[in-house]
DNA sequence: AATTTTTATGCAATTAGTTGCATATAGCTC
DNA sequence: GAGCTATATGCAACTAATTGCATAAAAATT
């Protein structure tokens, strides 16, 4: 079975560079982790795992004070995992968001907890379009001439950038629709 | 703590009618479960839960052979939860999509397997638009007519519209720029 | 000098989600 | 009449993800 996602965004990571735990945690934060997100927890729980499965090779460096860093790399078995899962595993993740949920509550609860909840959104998107656009300027500004390993690093960033852009036009589609929602029932009808 | 969502989503589903675990299961498949799906496992596992917290109402209807219908019904408890987390909670489910952290091995990895990932997330997208398209020429021509309990479920699936719309219009450019990748190294450079 | 942030690792407990299995009848199709 | 689909419920086992806690020192900030 090629179903735990985590263990495969962590290799993925390992292909550029040899890793800390602490380091992949990091890596996440800023760029893998706009489409896969992970707890440092997470991340050092699954790094024994694949260790132990032999998919990645441990280097031990002895600090002191600090504990002692551990820094891993891809083995050949790791890289066939991921070429393997990149093959077979199709298996979409069903979308799962809670404002739309709250949606379905509109005409039973005040429509104004429900708007609410959409500016929130609303800042939420303009704040990772921002950031996204950043990345961008920076460092994609032009994709056809990017080096090949590049390039789906820049596709990723433009998903998520017009995903962002997408998400922000409805937001604000749904705030107008939502001013014509006058009644706040309480009860069943 | 107000993060249970599965939970939010039933009591949602029960604000309009009285179910049992397999008719909301049936619900999930086709409204509530574009944006959160479940299993009727989980289904009938929270409405358990759900039971014994007071937020529902259970009325045993016998029936002859088939096991015994669960009719489930909001309690006034159950209302106020679902109010209250519509005003709490704000905790934004990190984006998951593997698809990305297959971008990610664009350079690594062949660039075919790719594109294919890439073309089997098309068809679904197609596949999904279609639906929407005709959920909404069914129910939603008209948006500003609309009963107020019905414009947010109607704001879902515009949003649900334009996401894949977004996806598919990608999908094509992400397409495109792989053509532009030749070189499928399997090493570390 | 004291506080906060960054580096660096990890365990334990809990909650959520998936997969496989089990039961049992009615009704429809081949 | 054999097999499939729909109705209707649920347990058990497992995998994945989250949350809270814990340690410990260097570096940066106030």
């Amino acid at each position: 079975m090629h179903t735990m996602s985590l263990s495969h965004a962590i290799l993925t990571a390992l292909l550029d560079e040899d890793l800390t735990g602490y380091a992949l945690a990091k890596q996440f934060d800023v760029s893998l982790g706009f489409f896969w997100q992970a707890s440092h927890q997470q991340i050092y729980r699954e790094l024994k795992g694949l260790h132990l499965a032999g998919r990645v090779n441990v280097e031990e460096v002895p600090q002191h004070g600090k504990p002692d860093k551990r820094v891993y790399s891809l083995t050949t078995l790791g890289r066939d995992m991921l070429e393997s899962w990149i093959v077979d595993s199709t298996r979409a993740r069903g979308a799962k968001d809670e404002l739309f949920i709250k949606l379905f509550n509109v005409g039973s609860v005040p429509v104004k907890q429900i708007t609410l909840a959409i500016e929130q959104r609303k800042a939420e998107h303009t704040r990772k379009l921002e950031l996204y656009r950043k990345i961008e300027m920076r460092n994609y500004t032009s994709p056809l001439t990017l080096p090949d390993r590049k390039k789906g690093v820049y596709l990723s960033l433009l998903a998520g950038i017009r995903q962002e852009q997408t998400a922000l036009i409805w937001c604000d589609d749904a705030l107008d629709l939502l001013t014509t929602v006058r009644s706040n029932p309480k009860v069943k009808g």
